[in-house]
DNA sequence: TAGATTACGGACTATAAAGTCTTAAATAAG
DNA sequence: CTTATTTAAGACTTTATAGTCCGTAATCTA
């Protein structure tokens, strides 16, 4: 798997965020409601983006989380970095410490051409051009049943 | 992570084979020593590469694996199929289940041009190709210290 | 045939990821 | 000021992955 539970869940309820272009704060319940994740588990991932400083939170009545800037100024590569960490852009396929263009694996400079172009993806989509495509009918962010 | 520790092992285990350039059977405990993999788990994972077809094992004195076919008629695909399935070059990057053209998940479009070039990279490669490139000095297969 | 060597298969344990629960703290509204 | 609502933080449980162990079967050598 690409990317670990946690930030598949947290790229949704992001994208989710940016999809309402709503002012204001938006609670957890709603959103675990909304994409059918769990309510305790998504209130921790989004700890960890409220610490990255990529989403801002407010307690009580009427609280909530809401993007800490435009969508369109916040990267997916920003919320995979918070939640994964920058493992998936850094680490040999093979899992050998310290493979690099001085000690490569066998399979470092395939890999290397990928491993640039799958964060290079995420540093270009921006949360609120992925999240204009749920406007069209067909684009959905949770599973179907 | 994209491959699971066992896939890693397995194609670190192949590859080394594959560098091998020899006839007859090596012993799984050697490859282990030679690869600082444990033992019992790589005698694991060989099971599972021997029961879809890519090695060969006999018992016995003198016994061990070998690559079922010659090294350049085994691609690398064939073996993470073989340990972690089909998951990474079917999956959907938020893993929502049937993502695809008809339901896709906002990330689709862009994800599948990803997806399809790993899949390709590793159809693309066999073992014969990449264990000669641990000829080169300083390519390896095992960690450094 | 006996003993050593090696893979096989299944049961077992350990560790990490995923997910839950509980208590506390902040805020708003009556 | 009290109560309801909401996030925060940390402890806890569950599940999946990683890794180990042990008894068995196959094979070779003596």
């Amino acid at each position: 798997m690409l990317l670990s539970n946690a930030c598949e869940y947290g790229l949704r309820a992001a994208l989710y965020l940016a999809s309402l272009k709503q002012e204001g704060y938006v609670p957890i319940r709603k959103i675990s409601g909304e994409l059918d994740i769990s309510f305790p588990f998504l209130t921790k991932i989004f700890q960890m983006l409220t610490q990255a400083g990529l989403l801002t939170s407010y307690r009580g009545p009427n609280g909530g989380v809401a993007l800490s800037r435009s969508a369109d100024r916040i990267r997916l590569r920003e919320i995979i970095l918070a939640i994964d960490g920058p493992a998936l852009f850094e680490e040999c396929v093979l899992g050998l410490p310290g493979c690099g263009e001085q000690k490569p694996c066998p399979l470092h400079a395939r890999w290397a051409v990928e491993r640039d172009r799958i964060e290079q993806m995420f540093a270009a989509s921006t949360l609120a051009e992925m999240a204009d495509k749920i406007g069209s009918p067909d684009v959905r962010l949770k599973s179907l049943c």
